[in-house]
DNA sequence: CGCATTAATTTGACAGCATTAAATTAATAG
DNA sequence: CTATTAATTTAATGCTGTCAAATTAATGCG
């Protein structure tokens, strides 16, 4: 006699329509136009509705955090699909995340910027295989150029993907938040930051091989 | 007739008094906990006085910033100066800076992440000045270690800071953001980027001199 | 059909926030 | 003591997230 639940379909349609709603919202004027009363409006219904989808903003935040992920996982292999050789992928992956961050400076932010900085993270089995899968991306085209032999590694493609992913990281969030000096343009810096980072990889695969290390931390 | 206006000093005094407490409540409980009423209850005035000193939130959050790189600043000649000799001031620069970031997360937050990460940051010649200052000295620690011949640069030195902070800014804002796979250390990553950055930037000078480059952007 | 039952949604309410305008207090000079 | 002006406080507005209560909607039974 009682009514119906809604399917787990159902519930994922609406959960998405919410998530494509703050999407937009956060495209447009980042995440201070993002409240569940503007999504509300935006969907055409009541303000306390988005809690039976999600428990509070922090969690639809994560939820939107994941999705980033994912869209920032797809750039990244359609730059690395493109791309002919296996040096070409990696300067096409390192190019690629560059341009996605600063054409889309908030959804970048979202990836990596939080409120409440303190806090950590609500448990979020989705985000966290987002980020892998994204990491991995980045993992094998080192490992693929490594095995091909146009990039000698002197530790392992995760460590040298986490040290790729942090260089490049550092350049974009530097440059959304408008860190760089004056005149010093990201397009000049980002081609010297690859190149140097891919030299240092190599430089230290010769120094383990052949040489002692000029330069070594304790 | 009339009452004496504040003199400077006295602005001055207040507006330091106000954003003390504003740090303190900073570094307990993160941007969350800064309100302009928790400002004032912690003072004890009343919740609009602030705004005789800072014309809006993100004034005061701009002021505030410009200390946190002071503070940052201060940290980074610390360290350069207990360091013996050109190399070791780079490494302990490097080092000095992660464990800053690593051990007051809100403050390195709030130095890069801002909440509406869309709109430009109000002028502020107070920021810009005490983030130059900040940058001036990693560019001589490297211009240092240049002169001293210990490290070979293929580009000049503001460059190769820029690039060193980059570097060391993504992996503390990605460790921050605890961004890092599970067994990932921190401990073991930031040396291994210091020697792969130092090497990368050794390697292009040599092949600069010498040869024709392994690889090089187009 | 009416009706009970349960889900989904809406509405109301609360506390907190930034911000501005009006009201109030404090200090100074005649 | 009082007029004048600075500094502060209070009031008020319109946001926000969040929860509880009220309401609407759908279902199956008699």
């Amino acid at each position: 006699m009682p009514r119906t639940p809604y399917s787990d379909e159902e519930v994922a349609t609406r959960r998405n329509a919410i998530l494509d709603a703050a999407m937009e919202l956060h495209d447009e004027g980042g995440v201070a136009a993002l409240s569940f009363r503007n999504i509300a409006a935006r969907l055409g219904f009541s303000y306390a509705t988005p809690y039976r989808y999600f428990a509070s903003k922090e969690a639809l935040l994560t939820a939107l955090r994941a999705r980033v992920f994912r869209w920032m996982e797809g750039i990244l292999m359609d730059a690395v699909e493109r791309a002919p050789d296996p040096m070409r992928k990696l300067e096409a992956l390192a190019g690629a995340y560059v341009r996605a961050g600063i054409d889309k400076p908030s959804r970048y932010a979202l990836m990596f910027f939080r409120n409440d900085e303190l806090s950590r993270e609500p448990r979020s089995l989705e985000l966290v295989a987002a980020k892998r899968d994204a990491l991995d991306v980045c993992t094998r085209v080192v490992a693929a150029a490594q095995e091909a032999g146009v990039l000698r590694l002197s530790v392992d493609p995760l460590t040298a993907a986490h040290l790729f992913w942090a260089s490049a990281h550092g350049m974009v969030s530097l440059q959304v938040a408008g860190q760089f000096v004056m005149g010093r343009s990201l397009e000049a810096l980002i081609p010297e930051m690859i190149a140097t980072f891919l030299a240092g990889l190599e430089r230290r695969a010769d120094q383990d091989a052949v040489d002692a290390p000029r330069y070594r931390m304790t």
